[in-house]
DNA sequence: GCCAAATTCGAACAGCCGTAAGACTTCCCC
DNA sequence: GGGGAAGTCTTACGGCTGTTCGAATTTGGC
């Protein structure tokens, strides 16, 4: 029987390091890689070379190369919204139910922006998740049409803090913070650093989240 | 002699359409599938199919598939920010050299959400550059990291329109209102479609442009 | 209407790709 | 400690990739 028809099981198994070492080690290394280079630019070979296992691992772990590629799109995506959902939770504990601008922005923002650290651990996730979003296969490209049911979310309370804005207004807008935010791959970190002759600290990661709230709330303001 | 060598002369020459034929319509060619499917997932023969022309055009009048790559992304960066910077030209002339923020970030923004009318014979090629940004070559990302004089002309005027702010400050807010415009491809479209049921009229980029400079003017003067 | 240069063409090369088959080894449970 | 499942390994297949070569053809100047 093939392991990959229970994978979806373990995808909330977060801390599972322990059973399937192998399927761990092409999981850590193929994200790494898919991330770094793009999808098209790693081939199996790259990645079971890179986690020093078999080269038929990925097939037999995972079942093809889209396939793993639609699973570590599945589980860092649901780790993110997870955070996500957390933060615009407590915002409404904290409101009754109807947060500010502000704390809605940071509920979306903030957890992306905190994996975009440096060192944290979840660095190289959220660059594979921007690559992922661009340049994905079709089946993740149907998810990202499809499943907006975690934006609707952030939506709905924004609508809720600007009641003034049309529905329409409220979707554009989120539309281009997302924009701002989905920016953010490394390679525009260069090009900001010349344009700005190192004078941008790209390390100051909760300076930028700053900047980045300043900017979107004087927009949903507007 | 090989014709590549003079093929960044041809640059210039806008409307050289009945010269090299072949030349001009790989050209067309692989720039629309390029930016239907990216870089990686067309290969050279699909283009010549869809050209009409032989395999082997691509090689004899490019160079190599990478040329043809970088010479599609030269040629309508220059066609892009030859009007951007008129616009930026203009702007300066009707306010003697200090143009307010709006119109700055209107002579940033206007072309390229004109190229992206429904009926606009440029359409496709803004698409294309989109995804050359993410999706090019070593070579088109160094230049897009090292050739920002353009970008800089941007943040000149900008400093000068809100000489209160840093330039850091500046640097990343025209990098946030790039990031609002970069994520214009056909994907987030759809996907704002669906989140908007419908409601949003993708057509209408003269309203698009609208929602994208009151924001964006918002975020300058947070 | 000829010659040479420019272009087009058909064909093939060498190499990498994802995937699969089958033999082999390891592990765990009874 | 034996048996069966789970995992690993080697090997190779068929197919697609970008590129090249030499011949055939077209083009342009005289």
């Amino acid at each position: 029987m093939s392991p990959t028809t229970e994978a979806a099981a373990s995808i909330e198994a977060e801390g599972a390091e322990t059973e399937a070492a192998t399927k761990n080690l092409v999981f850590v290394a193929a994200e790494r890689l898919f991330a770094l280079h793009g999808f098209q630019n790693v081939s199996v070979r790259d990645i079971t070379a890179a986690a020093g296992v078999n080269l038929a691992s990925v097939n037999y772990h995972f079942g093809s190369k889209d396939a793993l590629l639609f699973e570590i799109f599945k589980r860092r995506t649901a780790e993110l919204n997870r955070e996500r959902a957390k933060m615009l939770h407590e915002a409404n504990d904290r409101n009754g139910g109807s947060p500010p601008l502000r704390e809605i922005l940071a509920a979306l923002l903030t957890p992306p922006l905190r994996w975009l650290a440096p060192d944290h651990e979840r660095r190289i996730s959220l660059q594979f998740l921007i690559r992922a979003r661009s340049e994905g296969t079709d089946e993740i490209r149907q998810v990202l049409k499809t499943d907006v049911s975690h934006l609707r979310r952030f939506s709905d309370a924004l609508l809720r803090a600007r009641p003034d804005l049309s529905p329409e207004e409220v979707y554009w807008r989120l539309h281009f913070t997302l924009g701002m935010l989905h920016n953010n791959r490394f390679a525009e970190f260069d090009r900001l650093n010349v344009l700005s002759e190192g004078q941008t600290s790209e390390a100051d990661v909760s300076a930028l989240l700053e900047r980045m709230l300043n900017f979107a709330e004087a927009g949903f303001r507007a």
